[in-house]
DNA sequence: GACGATACGGAACGCACGCCCCGGTTGGCA
DNA sequence: TGCCAACCGGGGCGTGCGTTCCGTATCGTC
């Protein structure tokens, strides 16, 4: 690759990642490519499509993500808080995180997995209701996510969500 | 008004309120004109605007909310359970529920004061915690509605709010 | 320094959608 | 029944966006 092209590569990727973050996947691509100081054709040099530069950005960090939930621990209850706690502390930083795990990739299959076995393991401990489905996990996530770009206090409403998680209603 | 537009003003409203109910309002208005079986200049006759059309379908349910929130109750805890029960079942059942209070509109603040009341209410009988404000419900309300159109079980995602909305989380 | 391959930029295309316009039709009153 | 105002349908406009095309500029080599 020339040198223009690898150097351009990277203005492109280092203002994805910017705008990304700050408005998900929803900013223009002729955004990014302003902002980039670039045309939109360059991008698509090097860029197949949107989703494609999307998830170059994003791509790392959801493995990331998907890793740490893999993790074994000697206290799965808290592994499980844990995990949805650094969660929520990265998606209110970054709002492409949450667009990461909501548009349809293959990604999300192995999270669901991790998710899935995080889950399972807490339920084992007694940690978490036992009535709960990965499924259910994964759309209270997704809804949690969407609710802390909303403006709702994100300390609060995390104790909220692992506090339900862990018993049903006081009668 | 004619008989005629008296009539397709009626097919416009009804499949509206289907279409909406499916899809929520990002339907192409063109699609409800063909549901209704007219063209979209005479769905522009009668609404000026597509969110016009929209609150004309959805501000009814909305005020109702509104009122049964507003209403006072001899235990302040079960009267905010309540709401977020019959809001989780409504919204579950129709998608444009979710986007009425989510889309800004007049009839919001209306609906953040009933709730502001029936949270304050609730925690100065000690049902819900402290230091909860209306901010927090509401982005919470929102959250999980959407939880519920991601496909996740209503009645376990709706225990997991209320026990949440109760306390702090064991040690 | 010249030349070919490579990359650039931005104008242009296709598409979807909200919204408007106008020639034709229909309803209801005289 | 005839007439006119009200109304209808759908083609068309403007906009925003993802994507593509192509004439031009730039890089790296001989």
């Amino acid at each position: 690759m020339r040198a223009d092209a690898a150097r351009n590569r990277e203005k492109v990727l280092s203002a994805a990642r910017e705008l990304f973050a700050e408005q998900g996947f929803d900013v223009p691509l002729d955004e990014i490519a302003a902002r980039a100081g670039v045309g939109p054709g360059t991008v698509y040099r090097h860029f197949p499509t949107k989703q494609a530069l999307f998830q170059a950005v994003t791509e790392a960090r959801v493995r990331t993500m998907i890793e740490s939930a893999a993790a074994p621990a000697d206290d799965p209850g808290a592994a499980l808080f844990a995990f949805l706690t650094r969660m929520a502390g990265e998606a209110a930083a970054k709002r492409d995180l949450t667009d990461a795990i909501t548009l349809p990739s293959e990604l999300l299959d192995d999270l669901h997995r991790a998710l899935g076995g995080l889950l399972h393991r807490a339920q084992g401990a007694g940690a978490v209701r036992a009535d709960l489905t990965t499924g259910d996990l994964v759309a209270l996530m997704k809804g949690m996510l969407r609710s802390l770009h909303e403006g709702a206090n994100p300390g609060v409403l995390l104790e909220i969500v692992l506090s339900g998680l862990q018993s049903s209603r006081k009668p």
